[in-house]
DNA sequence: GTGTAGGTAGAGAGATCATTCTACATCGTC
DNA sequence: GACGATGTAGAATGATCTCTCTACCTACAC
């Protein structure tokens, strides 16, 4: 169930992976401990439901109706990322976060490697590059990763890369 | 003592925040468990400790003896980035994955920004631009985080950023 | 109204973990 | 050769955690 999955996501997203307990995680999702363990059988499956939600929220808040025009498209994923940091999470990336606080999890692995992936592809394919460029990929992770530590400027160094590639590989 | 350090970092280093138990890291550290204690009273302050020992390997094995030329300082930053990843870590910056695993701890968080800072501020001098120019931080970050994902392909795109920015810097 | 599917509340089992404590060994110095 | 500081090995403590289980409730189909 969706109302779970959103629970556990606010859960895990404001007190990191470690610290909340299933208790915790059972009044975030607001069912009961019975309920929780039917659609999650485990604790790691709770962490799996997050990030699924996780993901589909970030593609539609990044990636829908983004501008046509190739030159604004990666601008405004940019800035639409700058806001994903300051609504959603003060601290790098969700995804990333969970294979660090448990990197011997191979379906976490995937995971994590499946939602990069999409976000590669989309952001290259909006930005009118082959789909197998890297940049946008290292762009938007170094955003993510250097937002929590300067903010906004962070979002403008981002966007001068951006620009900066774009003339470089006209 | 730095043999407990080293030993420490080592160990979550390969296992993450999560997972080793206090007895797994009196292992790694080659110590008994009240040697172990006496260095870092709480297993918060292994983490430290690893961490600190860290700072001072990454700085060294990253700054240290550049290239004079701007130019050239930047790309060799990058390519020794790139070694760093290959060697000592497979999965993205272990202070962000310390911080993720325990988002509330006040020192983490410190240690992460003096960390970040100091890396910043060496690798725009090195380059030859402002100390507050944020965007070597973000080719950086962006490294770190997709090297997991791409390999080598990451340092490529993130030198041909750090060139694009130059070019049109300049 | 009875049966069934699916829910809640919460106690309990069983394991694990961080931290402390006890007992003993080693070694350089006087 | 006795002392004191510092180390090791590992048991004991007390808390906490995941996961299961019991007992009860609600709503609806027939």
């Amino acid at each position: 169930m969706s109302k779970i999955s959103e629970g556990l996501e606010r859960a895990f997203a404001s007190r990191g992976f470690a610290e909340p307990s299933v208790e915790d995680l059972r009044d975030a999702a607001g069912v009961s401990l019975r309920t929780l363990y039917k659609y999650t059988p485990s604790r790691a499956e709770m962490v799996l439901a997050a990030l699924e939600n996780r993901h589909q929220r970030y593609l539609t808040r990044v990636f829908d109706n983004l501008p046509n025009e190739p030159e604004k498209a990666l601008d405004t994923i940019l800035s639409r990322i700058g806001k994903w940091m300051e609504t959603e999470t003060s601290h790098g990336c969700l995804f990333h976060a969970a294979v660090a606080a448990d990197p011997r999890s191979q379906p976490l692995r995937a995971l994590l490697e499946r939602h990069k992936a999409e976000v590669a592809t989309r952001a290259a394919a909006a930005a009118g590059l082959s789909s197998a460029d890297t940049a946008p990929l290292v762009i938007i992770e170094g955003l993510t990763q250097a937002w929590p530590l300067r903010g906004e400027a962070a979002v403008d160094a981002a966007k001068r890369l951006a620009h900066a590639l774009r003339s470089l590989g006209a």
